[in-house]
DNA sequence: ATTAGCACTACCATCTAATGAGTGCTAAAA
DNA sequence: TTTTAGCACTCATTAGATGGTAGTGCTAAT
């Protein structure tokens, strides 16, 4: 027993040997897993020894792939689903792949197109740009697509006009200079004047448009705790109706579309597959973590299967890239595919939409 | 050939002899009928006469039954999926079902309270108790839920803002007493200044406060065509303003929740009904036509398979009822399952959510 | 009018054998 | 030393064959 764990051990570290240099995959091993995988995502079989032979640009005979492949398999980049079966690429394959893609693809003229329909229409509004977007991708993609509404803490103000609803509630409505429009109801005790609300809504437009947020709570606490202000009414009044004006009670919302495409994906035919992809969607919040991460950094971002560790999300990759106006990022939109899904296309469609997204919510934008 | 037509067209009317008193269906034969579409409802199987004979509470042979279910047969109540299967209810018997349901069965205590979870949150506007409700509906019964945003047209005024966004830009935001905050841009040739939006703005509240838009889009087209209104520079230019502000343009937004529990539906299991039903959701346009059918009607409303003229659903059955404010309708609410679902559940269900619905919005109501 | 009995049908699960795509290993060829 | 050909083996998939079962329709007896 112990005898043969160090022998398998010993023959493993050899087939090392013939495929990494400097740790890294030789030129061979690459084009036979880079084929492994293009096939695949073709496919979405696995893949023999003598198919690939015939696939593959160089001449090499099913066995000298056999051999290939069983040492890619030692170092993890393939599986088999039993042990006369093809191949398939692992997720740790799927990330050697998408990190050797360097050009990306263009994306063909006719889709391009397509895409660029969402800036067409007039009167939109923020919230209509995206949920056309989000529609348009998970129609191209065939995949199920996510986008977040931007982020209530960094975007800037540019008007809060406060209305008066009854005694006791007022209706505050938020203009961001990204264009969004957002409104809530703030119950107050003793009840104002509409006069005395639209001083008190201008005193705002003057003290805090431009700012974020974010920046606005954060003057407004400092108004509370200093203790002069409490004997100018206008200025006390006004940051305690402000206090709760700009409170960030929405969490940030998310817009999915073409769930249902996934649901008809040749991957997902797993009835428990499926449940749990159902729960993923359901409870946002861990798909809206991943949509802020990749908020923050530049470009496009690739979860691959396990990477993310939110289990109910095995199976399946993330492109995830985000989309800003001229001052800021404002959010992110992406992909939710099968981790076998065509990177190159997929990326490169992401990419475009989130292009034409900014530049449509540029123009639309106050600043 | 001839005569075995004939022999046939005999028989069937016998059949009906047996069956029909007054062209209504025999006490027994009612009986009969609605066992099999219960049974059918909780199993989703063909019902035999064996299984039916035991399961239905008089004691009747299979015998008996299979005679019984034959005619039945013939009068279009019941089909076999082959020679030798068990009948499976059609259409038509369901609406039988449905119609011979008198008294509502009432909503478990349990789910009572789950329902009335939707009105509890204070800060929300009314279409996140829209989203509420509806995400709530489609958790309990399973199945793919729909809700129509209140209509513009019909809903009254309670305010409108004017703001200045850039030199051709305003931004219009209209308040209705549902509850409702819209917010559209309108682009204008020639410039002008906030100070004079705030009069245009109050002079149509004074103006048009607690009108329907239908109205008020009716009143502005009077003035427009009262030639003496040209030489009012105000009221021409609020007008002016005005129709554009209160241009429909937003077509009526529809809410969707729990598509993907269709699909799970063992029903649904066939990919071609499966690709019918993505594409009926994604041209929503033939669900809201259902939507606004039943927002003009009272009570509940059951569509049932192919009487929805749209063969995207086919296979479906809808049940939809109307919400609202203590003025006006508002909109609908309602269920898209198989046509074996569970109507009496599904009703009350229905039932239920949109009396909570209407009282939670009633309360946020501005009336 | 109802029921028991019987012949018949078609689906379903199970088993079998055949097929075939794929592997690993070994020995020969390059 | 690397590559390839050859061979034995594995296992999923497929097609038939089989018996069982749940159902029907029809007829004759109750």
């Amino acid at each position: 027993m112990h005898g043969d764990f160090l022998l398998g051990k010993k023959a493993a570290v050899t087939g090392k040997r013939g495929l990494l240099e400097d740790m890294v995959l030789n030129e061979r091993a690459q084009l036979v897993l880079n084929s492994i995988i293009e096939n695949y995502i073709q496919s979405s079989e696995p893949i023999g020894s003598r198919t690939l032979s015939k696939s593959i640009g160089v001449t090499l005979s099913p066995a000298t792939i056999r051999n290939i492949m069983s040492d890619l398999a030692e170092l993890g980049y393939l599986i088999q689903t039993h042990t006369s079966a093809g191949r398939v690429p692992t997720d740790k394959a799927y990330r050697f792949y998408v990190n050797s893609l360097s050009t990306p693809s263009s994306v063909p003229e006719q889709i391009k197109q397509k895409i660029t329909l969402v800036s067409t229409e007039q009167g939109m509004q923020v919230e209509g740009i995206l949920a056309e977007a989000v529609h348009m991708l998970a129609d191209l993609t065939k995949f199920a697509c996510v986008v977040s509404t931007p982020k209530a803490s960094v975007s800037r103000l540019q008007r809060i006009e406060l209305i008066k609803i009854s005694e006791d509630r007022i209706l505050v409505i938020l203009v961001t200079k990204a264009g969004v429009v957002r409104d809530k109801i703030i119950f107050v005790k003793d009840s104002h004047s509409q006069d005395f609300l639209n001083s008190v809504a201008s005193f705002l437009n003057e003290k805090f448009k431009n700012h974020s947020m974010q920046e606005i709570r954060e003057k407004i606490h400092q108004y509370l705790v200093d203790d002069r202000n409490r004997y100018h009414d206008l200025l006390a009044q006004a940051v305690r109706l402000g206090k709760k004006a700009f409170e960030l009670n929405n969490p940030g919302e998310m817009l999915i579309d073409g769930q249902m495409n996934l649901l008809l994906d040749s991957h997902f035919h797993k009835k428990s597959s499926v449940r749990s992809l159902i729960d993923a969607f359901n409870q946002k919040s861990e798909i809206m973590k991943i949509l802020d991460d990749s908020m923050r950094q530049k470009g496009v971002h690739i979860f691959i299967g396990n990477e993310n560790d939110f289990e109910h999300l095995q199976g399946c990759s993330l492109i995830m890239t985000s989309y800003r106006n001229n001052k800021n990022v404002l959010g992110s939109i992406g992909v939710v595919g099968p981790t076998s899904m065509d990177y190159k296309r997929i990326i490169s469609m992401v990419e475009y939409t989130a292009k034409i997204l900014s530049e449509t919510i540029t123009e639309r934008s106050y600043d």
